[in-house]
DNA sequence: CAAGCATTCTCATTGAATGATAAAAGTGCC
DNA sequence: GGCACTTTTATCATTCAATGAGAATGCTTG
């Protein structure tokens, strides 16, 4: 029989099973599992065995079910995502050393931004929690700045699924195109309240062969903060550090 | 038919696939992915295919296949792993600030150690890629500081599974206990040319409820370096803060 | 001890996953 | 162009690993 509902290989169950951790519910019973994930109670038992054979799951001594650190080593393996985090590393220390803000350093992932670093100083502005994992692109600097530094044929694409898309301070329902076209001009993208309303995001890309991000490093400041500008030297530094390092690591 | 490996579940094909990659061969073709990951190649594909969707396997335009951030994003989740993360990072800055060398934070996984995070300044001794993402327990200093701060059901358990563990610099093939037991007494381990001929490593655990080492903080120096004493108020006093930062958001 | 979970077992059923094979679509080389 | 090669998609009969319902056994807790 395998499964009940259709459209769901066994690798989607697992990840159901995996994604019905986060950061509000870290740790269930496998009662409570089974049912966030949808799969019958046996079955859960079933896989959270396989998964803690992996120490993808790991199960504590009160039997409740946590992630384990297996997913992270595997995590660990990705070179693109380590190696970036490595080579930028650095960089991102150098920038928080001087904006003294909170630093991330974010991906394009399917159509959201996923945040692979962040520094957050002890005083910085921003609210921890509020800096998800992953931003739709269009809610945040660093996803501007993504998409606007991304080959022409993305940026269609990612039109066609978000006809909506707009940009808050922008003119109205405005042209989304020219948003992204003057961000690809000047280089950066600077924009307020759009993840709080008291913090202004702004993000340079970390280019790579072609023109492309293969990146955005961004800091997130008090919304009345001195003038942008004087942000933007330490960031574009970075940037370009950045974007060398990751280039040495591959040649 | 499934499978003609026995004692393989599908999930451990899938492993073995996303196992395949590493830093030092990070991208691949089917073909070459199949045969490293042992599964027949119209398998692969399917399986290629059923990873690629959750985006932990992608593929580039040259059909190559390099893993994917979905693993990453997952990994995110992992809230123990992310808290401790995320309440050491400042306390490793500040270290790394005052001794200036290489700065990690291991956790005990399966005989292990797995570091989850690491700072390494520009002019630290150590070579990167020597430091992998996991060692031996009896390999580091934080390995060790892990196992001298766990139950001692815990210890007696890896002694079992591990009787020719052995200390180089100590007595002989002295006895391991003795080690763990002085490690425990003085607060700290301190180990030369363990994983690098040239290098000492000092680890001091961060303590949880009960004693229990929860993570292991550490720093990476020349061997030559000045006393070990040196260092050690720093690791201790970021040990602490670590300690209450995880504790208070528990609470 | 009764009620409620949590957990383990059994087991008949079955269709999802498998993998051999073949064909089609590149890729490069002479 | 033709040849050798690898990559990729597609087909399809086979089958056993995985499934899930249910019963039985532990384990708390009030």
């Amino acid at each position: 029989m395998a499964n009940s509902k259709s459209g769901d290989s066994s690798l989607d169950r697992l990840v159901r099973i995996l994604g019905a951790f986060d950061a509000d519910v870290p740790s269930m019973s496998v009662g409570v599992l089974a049912v966030r994930a949808d799969v019958p109670l046996a079955t859960a038992y079933r896989l959270v065995d396989q998964l803690a054979a992996h120490d993808f799951l790991r199960r504590d001594s009160s039997g409740a079910v946590r992630l384990g650190y297996g997913l992270w080593e595997l995590a660990s393996r990705s070179s693109s995502a380590l190696t970036l985090r490595e080579a930028a590393m650095p960089f991102m220390e150098d920038i928080q050393a001087v904006v003294g803000q909170h630093t991330q350093l974010g991906v394009l992932q399917d159509d959201e931004v996923l945040f692979i670093e962040r520094l957050s100083g002890r005083d910085s502005v921003v609210n921890q929690a509020r800096v998800a994992g992953r931003l739709p692109v269009h809610r945040t600097s660093s996803g501007l700045v993504l998409l606007a530094f991304s080959p022409a044929h993305v940026q269609e694409a990612y039109l066609l699924r978000h006809p909506a898309a707009t940009v808050p301070g922008d003119a109205g329902a405005g042209d989304f195109r020219r948003v992204l076209a003057r961000i690809r001009a000047q280089g950066y993208a600077a924009l307020e309240g759009l993840v709080d309303e008291d913090t202004t995001g702004i993000a340079v890309p970390v280019l790579g062969p072609g023109r492309t991000a293969i990146a955005a490093l961004g800091v997130v400041v008090a919304r009345q903060a001195v003038s942008v500008h004087s942000f933007l030297p330490a960031l574009m530094t970075g940037a370009r550090g950045i974007a060398r390092a990751v280039g040495e690591r591959r040649g």
